[in-house]
DNA sequence: ACATCTTCTGAAAAAAATCTTAAAGCCCCT
DNA sequence: AGGGGCTTTAAGATTTTTTTCAGAAGATGT
């Protein structure tokens, strides 16, 4: 059972991740609530407990954004004051428990234990078209049954394109968003990294085709047979 | 039920013995830390009951010494005050649970008896992959009928691949998750010990290995025959 | 067809990331 | 104090990615 714990408070973190381990949990602790979507995002939990007061991102705007995201672990709040509005706030939110701060370990793992004995479902993120399957989290790019490996800079150009697959991607798109707004890259390295892509695409024998529109820029095209 | 019971004041020292006898349970007394650690780890018990105020060593001393020689017994704290700071150090100290002087008998009953039912579940944990087989109790990682030991941080790093099996895990998580988010670890930590575990991995045959994919982190994968 | 501009691609150079090994440091146990 | 195991640090070797460059190929307009 994997938990994602968010609570900036280092030693009641340190102490609630103890305890969850003690009875056989994994548990990865984060400080604040941007770090906390990352991870969410990032790794599949059975369940995130989660810290209404946190740095950054406040508990209730985290747990608005990963299900907004999709992320459908169960969310347990963990809340100072047991006030009425919060409670209210967070169920509309769409966290599944509460808890009050302090608490007995005890009433920990029997929240833990009625959460996770649900079955958790599975985000997985990928980008999609025609029959290019790019994994987000791996850079792995897959079509009919095989894969190749993207390096990085591949892995942001293509993600561009996957992004925006009937539009046209201008020279200056990406290098604004691989190489950054104020690199000295020049169309050069574009063209470069677009033949390697290219490359791999006709490794996997996908129909996707990466199309020049001269002057205009590229865009995705399901190749002519 | 064997019962250690590990405090300085006398009259409160007797009347808990009584109280636990009186239930069946089996209870000896010390009233000191350095006796204590000479108790527990000469003789088995089921429960010790740990005050924190004691002279020579004091309480979370005496669990630290004791958790380190690999004494599991379950350790009921006493703490006169119940501040969270108390709390928290002896949680991560390897404390069970806690009660704040003074305590109604039944208390102390419905608490002893929580710890030592639990005694008989001890699960073992074992995480797969392939050929691999970890086991979480005694980091010791088995393929085909060899086994190798695993160190500490050997042992921590292979568990965050053996739960993200299909995952990228990226070096920063490992650092985070291994060593600590406001370590000092650097990505050479990290290479060094995924070196290590590649040779042992080398050594019991395994089909599994690491992969590394470059710029993003690292995959468990079935190694290409 | 020619001149000119854009785009593509292979190869080499440069830079960055990663691997491996060995030595040094640390901690605990005797 | 000394030894053993584990961890950290350091440095050179190796691999991969990224950049650069130059010529080929293609398009465009006269």
């Amino acid at each position: 059972m994997q938990i994602l714990l968010v609570e900036d408070e280092v030693s009641l973190s340190n102490a609630v991740k103890t305890i969850l381990e003690r009875s056989g949990y994994f548990a990865d602790t984060v400080y604040d609530g941007r770090t906390a979507v990352e991870y969410a995002t990032g790794f599949v939990y059975d369940l995130i407990i989660l810290d209404v007061m946190l740095p950054e991102l406040d508990g209730f705007e985290v747990l608005r954004i990963l299900r907004q995201k999709s992320v459908a672990a169960p969310v347990l709040m963990l809340t100072a004051k047991s006030t009425v509005p919060d409670k209210v706030t967070g169920l509309n939110a769409g966290a599944d428990d509460y808890m009050t701060k302090p608490f007995h370990p005890d009433e920990l793992l029997a929240r833990v234990g009625a959460l996770t004995r649900r079955k958790g479902s599975v985000v997985i993120n990928e980008l999609t078209y025609q029959d290019l399957t790019l994994n987000v989290n791996s850079a792995l790019l897959t079509c009919c049954g095989e894969s190749v490996q993207l390096s990085k800079k591949e892995f942001e150009v293509l993600k561009v394109f996957l992004y925006n697959p009937t539009m046209i991607v201008t020279v200056e798109m990406l290098i604004n968003k691989v190489w950054g707004v104020d690199s000295d890259a020049t169309d050069n390295n574009v063209e470069v990294y677009i033949s390697f892509i290219r490359k791999k695409l006709k490794y996997l024998h996908s129909k996707v085709a990466i199309k020049k529109i001269q002057c205009l820029g590229y865009r995705l095209e399901e190749a002519k047979c």
